[in-house]
Parts: C-alpha cells; sequence; structure tokens
RNA sequence: GGGCCAUUAGCUCAGUCGGUAGAGCACCUGACUUUUAAUCAGGGCGUCCCGCGUUCGAAUCGCGGAUGGCUCACCA
C-alpha cells in the first residue's frame, strides 16, 4: 500500500491505522498468523449446561461493544452465531485491557476464557484472554439497521453476509439443496460428470450466446448455454445414467427471474422415456425439498406450495383450452392459428408456425396460473428441436415442463435418436435463424454423427437450481441466490 | 431497450419557499466492574452520484449522463 492509498482513507481509518502503528510500536502483530478455537459460539449456547464453568475459547468478528470502564461487552460473530464476551480490567489486567479498549468493531479476535451465564441470563464467555486475530480499517455498516443499500449488498456480499445472518441462512440451504440432489443421484446410480463450458458450436437451447476468443488457437469459441448435447454424446459412449451441475451462459436480459450465467442440473438416462424422467424428478425434488425443509410443503411469497406426490399432469393443449377457451386441436394451420392470436390480441410475429403461436398461447394463459407443482405434457415439435416426436402424433413432442408458482423449474423429454430427423430439425432451425431468429439452433454436425453411431433411447432433463433454491428459500429475486450476481461495474 | 422512482457523512436517513448541510449509529475525549440498539457529558467527520445550464446564490430548478430498484419488452 503506498501513501496515495491512504489519502483516499476517511478520518475513521485513518484512526484505525494510527492503532495498527501503535500496536506494532508495542511488539503485537494486527493480523496474526493462527488461533486454536475449541468451540463455535452455537456449540457453547447448544452444549451450555455441560460447557458451564469449562474454559474454552472462540474466534470471531466484533459486532458490537458496550465499554463500561473497567467491564466491556463484546459480541463475537463465527458461523455459528453470535456469543458475548465479558471481559473484566481485574482479569485481564491494566496493559492487555486497555488494548482491548482500543479494539474496534470488525476486528476479528479470538477469546479464551470460561463459560458463564450473566445477571441478565445471556450465555458468555468471561475472558482470561483476548487476542487481535486481524485489525479491520473500514468501518462496518451500523448496527440496528444493518446493511440495506440493495446495489451494495450485490457488489460487497461479503458485507451482506456479515451483517444479514439470513442472507448466509440462504446460501447454506443452496448447499443443502445441491447436495441432496447429488445424493438422490448418485443413489440411483447417476454417474457425475464435467463437459466444456468453451465451446465451437452453443447447442441445446434457444438463447443468445457469449462469445469469446482463444488466441493461440485463432478462433472464436461460445460459452455454453445448455449441458445437453455433450452428455448426449456421454450416453452414445455408454454412460448410461449422467448428470452434471454446472453453470450456463446466456447472453440475455437480466430480471427477477434470470442471471446471465446460472446453475443447471442436467441428466440423462438410457433406456428410459420422458415419463419414467417423470416419475424420477417428482420424487428426486420431493426428496429434496424434505430433506433441506422437512416438510412436503413451503411457503413462497405468500403461497402455500405442496410438493406431495402426484403432480397435476396435464398436455399442453388441454391446459390452453382450459384456461384460453382456445382448442388447438382443431386447429390445423399457420395461417389459422395466426388468425386465432389475431383475434386474441396476441402479438406474434407474422411468420411464426402454429407451434410457436402455441406456446405463446401458452405463456400468456396458461403460466401465471400454474402455483402448485405441474407437469405440462406435450410441445409442438417446432419448438422442441431436440425432443422425440410422440408416435401418434408426430406435430408434438414427448416432452414435459415443471411448472411452479407461474415459472419453469425443469425441462425434460424422451431425446430424438433419430439422427435424420435430428439432422431434419437443426436444418430447420438454420431456416429460422435466416428469418432473423438469433436464438434458433444452430447445425452441430458433430452430434448428428454421434446420432449416427446409435444413441439408446433415452429420457433427460434439466432443472434450473437457482429457481430451485429460491423456491425454498422464499427469495424473490434470483439475485439472492447467487453469492455475486452479474452487476455494471462501478464508475467513480 | 421503454416508463416510473431513487442516489446527501463509513451505515440508516431528514433537509421547508432556491439562502450555502443535519440526526442517530459508528469514531475520538472523559465518567461508569453484569451490559443488551448500554447510559451520561463533550468533540470531529461531506466530491449533497457526475457534468452543463438558469440564478446574486443550487442538495433543492432545467437539460444531459452514470448506477441501482420496480415494471413492461426481451428471455421457452
Amino acid at each position: 500500500m503506498d501513501s496515495n492509498t491512504y489519502e483516499s482513507f476517511n478520518e475513521l481509518m485513518m484512526v484505525r491505522l494510527q492503532k495498527i502503528k501503535d500496536m506494532r510500536q508495542k511488539g503485537i502483530e494486527p493480523y496474526a498468523d493462527r488461533y486454536v478455537r475449541t468451540h463455535l459460539s452455537s456449540e457453547i449456547i447448544e452444549d451450555f449446561t455441560e460447557l458451564e464453568n469449562n474454559e474454552v475459547s472462540v474466534a470471531g468478528r466484533i459486532m458490537s461493544k458496550r465499554d463500561q470502564g473497567k467491564v466491556i461487552f463484546i459480541h463475537t460473530q463465527d458461523m455459528g452465531g453470535k456469543i458475548q464476551a465479558y471481559i473484566r480490567k481485574d482479569v485481564l489486567g491494566d496493559e492487555a485491557f486497555d488494548l482491548v479498549s482500543a479494539y474496534d468493531i470488525g476486528d476479528i479476535i479470538g477469546i479464551k476464557g470460561t463459560v458463564f451465564r450473566t445477571k441478565r441470563g445471556e450465555i458468555s464467555v468471561k475472558a482470561e484472554e483476548v487476542t487481535l486475530l486481524s485489525k479491520s480499517l473500514r468501518p462496518l455498516p451500523e448496527k440496528f439497521h444493518g446493511l440495506t443499500n440493495v446495489d451494495t449488498r450485490y457488489r460487497q456480499r461479503y458485507l451482506d453476509l456479515i451483517m444479514n445472518t439470513e442472507v448466509k441462512e440462504t446460501f447454506i440451504t443452496r448447499s443443502k439443496v445441491i447436495r441432496a440432489m447429488r445424493e438422490y443421484l448418485e443413489n440411483q446410480g447417476f454417474i457425475e460428470v464435467e463437459t466444456p463450458t468453451l465451446m465451437t458450436i452453443p447447442s441445446g437451447a434457444a438463447a443468445r450466446p457469449f462469445i469469446t476468443h482463444h488466441n493461440s488457437l485463432d478462433m472464436d469459441l461460445f460459452l455454453r448455454i445448455a449441458l445437453e448435447l455433450p452428455l448426449k454424446r456421454l450416453i452414445v459412449g455408454g454412460f448410461e445414467k449422467v448428470f452434471e451441475i454446472g453453470r450456463n451462459f446466456r447472453n440475455e436480459g437480466i430480471s427477477i427471474k434470470h442471471n446471465p450465467e446460472f446453475t443447471m442440473m442436467e441428466l440423462y438416462q438410457a433406456y428410459a422415456n420422458y415419463e419414467d424422467i417423470m416419475n424420477l424428478v417428482e420424487d428426486m425434488i420431493l426428496n429434496i425439498v424434505i430433506k433441506v425443509r422437512g416438510t412436503e410443503e413451503i411457503t413462497y411469497q405468500g403461497e402455500k406450495i405442496s410438493f406431495a406426490k402426484p403432480w397435476r399432469r396435464i398436455m399442453m393443449l388441454d391446459a390452453i383450452k382450459e384456461h384460453s377457451g382456445v382448442d388447438f386441436k382443431e386447429i390445423k394451420t399457420d395461417e389459422e392459428a395466426q388468425k386465432i392470436a389475431a383475434e386474441k390480441n396476441l402479438e406474434v410475429d407474422k411468420n411464426d408456425s402454429k407451434g410457436k403461436i402455441i406456446n405463446a398461447f401458452f405463456e400468456k394463459y396458461v403460466e401465471p396460473k400454474l402455483i402448485q407443482p405441474t407437469f405440462i405434457i406435450g410441445h409442438p415439435v417446432e419448438i422442441s428441436p431436440l425432443a422425440k416426436r410422440n408416435a401418434n402424433n408426430p406435430e408434438y413432442t414427448d416432452r414435459f415442463e415443471i411448472f411452479v408458482y407461474g415459472r419453469e423449474l425443469g425441462n425434460a423429454f424422451s431425446e430424438l435418436n433419430d439422427p435424420i430427423d435430428q439432422r431434419q430439425r437443426f436444418e430447420n432451425q438454420m431456416l429460422e435463424r435466416a428469418k432473423g431468429d438469433e436464438e434458433a439452433h444452430m447445425m452441430d454436425e458433430d452430434f448428428v454423427q454421434a446420432l449416427e453411431y446409435g444413441l439408446p433411447p433415452t429420457g433427460g432433463l434439466g432443472v434450473g437450481i437457482d429457481r430451485l433454491v429460491m423456491l425454498l428459500t422464499d427469495s424473490a429475486s434470483i439475485r439472492d441466490v447467487i453469492l455475486f450476481p452479474t452487476m455494471r461495474p462501478r464508475e467513480d
């Protein structure tokens, strides 16, 4: 750090810098090497009856300090929560006590002492030895209101985590959700794999990709938008049950439900169809909900949501008929579909096929109504370029999506394993692209070639981890379940 | 990308009609040996988001910009 840096320090920080100098002059190092702690704050509170009058050592950040002259009360915070230290001048001695007196809120300290309960009933540690482990230079946000500025909370998440305990809880829950999912899938015989993030052809979803450049190969690469195609190649290769939990990147708008990078779990199971996957995902999510929340029913944004089996299963066309009165079974051509869309004042592109219009109807009339976990089955083939056609009605696919609280939580289908049909579908997507649809799939020749070697009948699934965590932590925004959400850099 | 709103001390906020900036917490000095947003007395702390303009004078009014929030669009 040079002197120019110090110039940006305000008076509060200059005072703390001076304290560091004073300590070093006394031969005390304010940045310690290590500290042996015996207990977390939570352990002392939970096991108070056994620990009372025993010696313990705790470490953590000073969150509050009440100096009464010859007695100081300090709350320190660690992973387990907060615990109070009771520090007496006559126990520590004058010199050590004066040092503690100079500690600031935000400093990280170690306390060795005996466990007891104060007059007011709070379980505390009566300090015999207090050690400064790391001096804090910047003042923490105010103790009562804490840190509420959302901008700062996301940009300086560490401050958010220090000040807002429920934020820590959210991310602990996130970790539990992922662990429970892994456990479940491993118990079902799935193997976890990792596939490339850098792709030559981004595929597996309808989305605009991020582009980057590889210098020594002198070529552009794309960040993946889905995990799907590499995983299906692994099924071709004989891994019959695989899954990946990985980051996807989509170059699209940011909203309460969308972050440019987000986490998906995708799994593929050979010899299974979409109905097998439906049973699997229903059981898996119920399992996770119970493991994480201890109950089948949760409350999300004031709405009671039950994950108890079975979830409602309804054909997409039936759901549209139920909510909009329009029966697309009666509508045969793109022109008829365009006409009915116009009658309903639904904005669609004039090139849109019947399949896309069905999807538009679904999104407008049905999606917001699907509060309880619901399987929507049988999507039009035009919007499902990687899904197998239904044997009885080849205009539609053996596909389903899971909706909860009006939001898509998962997507699954019987995988298209006919290489000739797959090539045709890619070609149709290329035509859509040529018509200006930037999100249409690109041709993936290598993937078609893999199918030509033979993909067994396979069921596949994708689940949005962030959205699942939102439900289980009652978080209104996806940014509340992503530690460092994408932000514009500050100008300054 | 459009609309609306916000941005003032480290944090949470107030700021009247345009008259040159305030509170609480935090910090500093002093008092206080079981406090709980400890208390009491005193003190210091500002790029009023940035730029331009109007005005004798701008935190306040106008225009442009930045960042964020909400929302619509986009996004299966």
